[in-house]
DNA sequence: AATATATAACTGACCAGTCAGTTATTTTCA
DNA sequence: TGAAAATAACTGACTGGTCAGTTATATATT
């Protein structure tokens, strides 16, 4: 019956779990956990719903196991920046606001955190699991920085927890204001980027 | 057939919006828009389905009428903040912070805020309408107050949108981090408050 | 009596997950 | 080599449960 398109399909199951995870992305993202289709994501991934079923036993479970994939090279990364930084502490967090503006202005790689934050009522584990991986993660790359600076005598000694949130607040509501929100964006990344480095090393106040 | 349990209504009818809507934001946050069921919400009201639907024509309708409320009294509180504050903008950014600081750690009051983000992908108008009434409005005042303080010569000539996302910045990722993720609070609000404060007055390094 | 308020039973659409059957690919062995 | 057998990949129709919204009926209020 079918015209000469091709094979229906071929051997190449190695490789589907991850198709089936992009497409879960972009659907989850697209419309939300709960109300994304099953068979809207095979659909994505050219395939039928049952398709799907073959290599994740539940919708919940492509859910986790797309959080993990997408958590894995982010910790890693972060792990690296703090210890590669303690030589010039001022140097390495320039170059953590840089990376971190540039990453989250990317909507495929704010996806995640966004469609982690989406679930976090329903998914308690993912919302605890995140927060180990990621944010303390971070936390703690911003803390050995920052006494790193402390003991070189370049920063102030001041909560770690504090300056943690002063360079990743900003950073972050910035990217919900554009993703969630629909904002404009008023400013270029560069400009953000000095903006910030500039208010958080040299402070507000006119001296 | 009922025995003498006294009426089984006898409310006047003007206090059940509020009443539904109340239980409507319960409901709400602890499951999420979609999960939530209109029957649930019906229950924490004391009420039937059928009669929720007396007062609103359906669960989106529900989630509309709840947010304009919540909304009203952020947008005019705001607005007062900057006003009062340009005769002393750096005891103004001060006042903002802890007050806002203060508000953020209220579950109840985060809800709204937290509800939004949540159906912004499905409900772009609510996004668009929050954005525009709260999120803008917020920088607004807070820009007021940063002109004002560059005219009396208290603080530094920055973009005034870089000054409102180190101000609001930090508030909410840690607003998000202790509601969304469960994190628990490390430090009392009074000492985030002051060390939110130094770093943003006197900046991060040593001089 | 007439109206406003409420209920409980019902309907119809929707969708996660299942499964019997189909199609492609690989292996076996004549 | 090439046809048959075995296996892997996949399909789509179906089921069972859920829930938003409706309706027929009952109870309170004026």
């Amino acid at each position: 019956m079918r015209p000469a398109l091709g094979p229906k399909f071929r051997r190449r199951a190695g490789a589907r779990p991850d198709e089936i995870l992009d497409a879960a992305l972009a659907v989850f993202t697209d419309k939300g956990f709960e109300v994304a289709r099953v068979e809207d994501i095979a659909a994505a991934a050219k395939l039928s719903k049952g398709a799907v079923y073959l290599y994740f036993d539940s919708k919940e479970e492509l859910l986790r196991g797309l959080i993990e994939r997408e958590i894995a090279p982010i910790a890693s990364r972060l792990a690296a920046l703090a210890n590669a930084g303690t030589a010039d502490p001022k140097a390495a967090v320039r170059l953590i606001i840089s990376t971190a503006t540039q990453l989250l202005d990317n909507p495929r790689i704010f996806a995640t955190p966004r469609l982690v934050l989406s679930v976090a009522p329903r998914f308690k584990e993912i919302a605890a699991f995140y927060r180990r991986r990621v944010v303390d993660e971070a936390i703690g790359a911003i803390s050995v920085l920052h006494r790193a600076g402390v003991a070189g005598g370049v920063f102030r000694d001041i909560d770690s927890e504090a300056v943690a949130r002063m360079i990743m607040g900003p950073l972050f509501i910035q990217a919900m204001r554009k993703h969630v929100l629909g904002a404009e964006e008023t400013a270029s990344p560069e400009r953000r980027i000095d903006a910030h480095i500039d208010i958080l090393f040299e402070g507000l106040v006119v001296r």
